[in-house]
Formats: C-alpha cells, structure tokens, sequence
DNA sequence: CTAAACTGATTGCGAATTGCAACCGGTTGC
DNA sequence: GCAACCGGTTGCAATTCGCAATCAGTTTAG
C-alpha cells in the first residue's frame, strides 16, 4: 500500500497540473471496498451529516450547524460539505430565493447510503445505550426491511434529484417516522 | 451535549478515583444509534480490523499487524483492539501453545456487524475504483443478500464463539470468498 | 434608511490524535 | 545459546480537531 504511494508519487511528481494536484491529494491505502469507503466517510461526523440530511431534512449550512444534536462546529462542517462535495456523495446549488444560501442535496451515490446507515442504526440500536426518542426512528427503519429502505430512498429521489415517484397511499416513510419520533417526544 | 459535558465534569471533578476516570473517558454526544456506532467505529481503522478478523482469519496481534492490507502501525492496532475489547466488540484469551500470544475472537456483537460491513462494501464496489481482486468479495456477498450473510455469520458463530452449527452441504461462505478472491488473483 | 440579525463560511490557537520508527522484555524453535 | 518471533510501549513530529472569535455580504425589522 505504501509502495502503491511511492510508486503514484514518482510517476507523478513534478508532473501535475495543479487542478490535478487538489484533486489527487487523497492517497488511497488500498483499493479494497471497505477501505475506500471508510476513507470517504471513515471519521465521527460525515455520516452524521448525511444522516441529518435524510432524516432531519437539512439543506442549508446553518441548519446543518445548529439542529445538530452532536454539536458541529462550523469549520468541521465546511470541510466535511466540501469533501463530500468532491466525493460526489452531495450537490450544492444557490438558492434562488436568498443570495447567500447554499442547498445541498444528497446525490444518488449519497441516497444508496441509507442501507449502510440503516444497518448501523439497528446496530447501535441493539448494542449501545440509546435514547428512547432517538432510537424510535432506528426501531422502524429495522423492522421495516431493505422494502421500506427502498420506499424511502425513492422519496428521498423525490426531494433531492427532484425524481417523479409514482403515488403511494397514506403517509410517507419520513412522514411515518417523523411522527414516530414526535409521539415519543410528547410522552405518547 | 456540550452542556451534558460540563455537568459530568462539575459533578466529578476531582472526586473520581482512577479507575472510574478510565472507563468515563468517552463522553457520547447524543444517544442517537448512528452516533453511538460511529462513536465506536467511526475512524479509520476499526472496521478494517473487524473485516480482517472476519474474511481474512486473522486471530493474532501479528498477524492483524503484517497482513493488514493498509498497513497499520502497532501503536495504532493495541488502541484500537483496546477500544473493541472495552466495547465488547471482541475478546481475548491467551493462546494455550503459545504463552505470549493471544486469541482475539469476534462477539456476537462483532459478528453481527457484518451487515454493516457488507452494506458498506457494496456501495464502495459500486461507486469507488476498487481494485478487481479485492472487489470480488464484495461481488459476491453483495449478490448473495441477507441469506448469505446469515449463513456467514452462523460460520463466524461457530469459530468465534465455538457455537455448534448444522452442517451443510458443500464449501462454507467463507471458503466460496477465499476461493473466488483467489482465482481472480492467479488470473483465473 | 439604518441598524440588527442572519448568511455561509474562515482564521487563530491550544489540545488531542495520528503515523512512524525504534525499542522492550519475554518466548520459542533450531 | 542464539536468532527469530511475540504482543505491545515509547518518543516525537505532523496532522487533525474543537472551540471561539471573526468576516463580508444579505435580508429583515422598525
């Protein structure tokens, strides 16, 4: 893996332009799946904010920073939005109705990452001490299955690629789990 | 969160004995499940262990350290197997035929990340530049869904934690992986 | 029209984490 | 008895993290 490093670095060195250079500055220890996909989202706060983007709905860099129930600061933030931007797993675009505000929308590399999300959610949900209001959500998603995974992410193709999703009777799966979460929170 | 640090720290300062300080190191920022995972998991290098122990048959500290693919520094690895253990992701026992080694073993805990890691490899197969020999795996056991990870995780069962599992009929999961990575890799 | 609040960030700085290499005492095999 | 091997530990430099303060431009309230 070391050698792989060596060997990109004297095929490449001195060689590069520098559009190239910022775009190569990643060297990858190997190219087995779980490892590039931990270089991508391998630290504590990348999958939190897509998390938040799926189930909390944020779009903006200031929702982003302060519904945040962990507490992001906001040069983490900055930095995790661009690499994921880099990564490919989110877009961002102007929104038109304020001059300053970013929207930032998952891609559809960025909504697949729901199955990785949901299984670590029953994970923890099984595992660790989790809150009863947090955890309501993680229930749901694991008692549903990939077939409720996959009802989400075709709405979550809705709201961010702004996919046509044929119609469905009764309340969505963010809808469902939202009130979910709502009903726990006012002591049922 | 921040405000649950504070309070921790104005209630124990200085009124901790050592022992107690160790193990309330790891102040969590929120109980949600994705958060706790990651608090966990959530570097670099955890689940790479995890994936060694799982499909690469690695039980000793040397041999995590010298064939890990990524090239883990030792310092590193003993932090990390520390955390796993503290967790109880993993175990450790002395090795009878040999007083220095030790045996790191999978929990029922650790095996059931599998999903998780299954997941993960997926969307890295799918969407990073994976090399073809390291990728086959993730082929394969994407394709082969739940079943197939519950039957590979029946065999970790029966290594790790020495539980009693039906026979079956022909080569296990993991001898169908090791065998698939390794016709790729002589070239098929 | 002006001041305050809000926007997406950036900067500075101390603290914690990481990566690397060297090293350590004890054990095993030859 | 001696080299190789065992699971780690230590020292140190470099990077990253977390926090608070700050910034320039934009919108809103009065």
């Amino acid at each position: 893996m070391i050698e792989l490093v060596r060997y990109c670095k004297q095929f490449f060195e001195g060689a590069l332009t520098p559009a190239l250079e910022t775009t190569m500055t990643d060297a990858q220890r190997s190219g087995c799946p779980i490892n590039l996909s931990l270089e991508v989202l391998g630290d504590k706060w990348s999958l939190l904010i897509i998390r938040d983007m799926m189930f909390g709905n944020r779009r903006h860099f200031r929702e982003l920073l302060t519904k945040s129930e962990e507490g992001i600061s906001s040069n983490i933030l900055a930095d995790r939005l661009k690499t994921l931007l880099e990564q490919g797993v989110i877009t961002r675009e102007d929104d038109p109705t304020h001059k300053q505000k970013g929207i930032y929308s998952l891609t559809e590399q960025g909504i697949e990452l729901l199955p990785v999300l949901a299984q670590m959610a029953a994970w923890g949900y099984k595992y660790l001490p989790v809150t009863e209001e947090l955890g309501i959500r993680a229930r749901l998603l694991s008692e549903g299955g990939p077939k409720m995974w996959a009802e989400f992410m075709d709405e979550l193709r809705e709201s961010h690629l702004g996919a046509k999703r044929r119609r469905r009777s009764g309340p969505s799966v963010g809808e469902r789990l939202q009130a979910a979460y709502e009903s726990v929170v006012n002591g049922r």
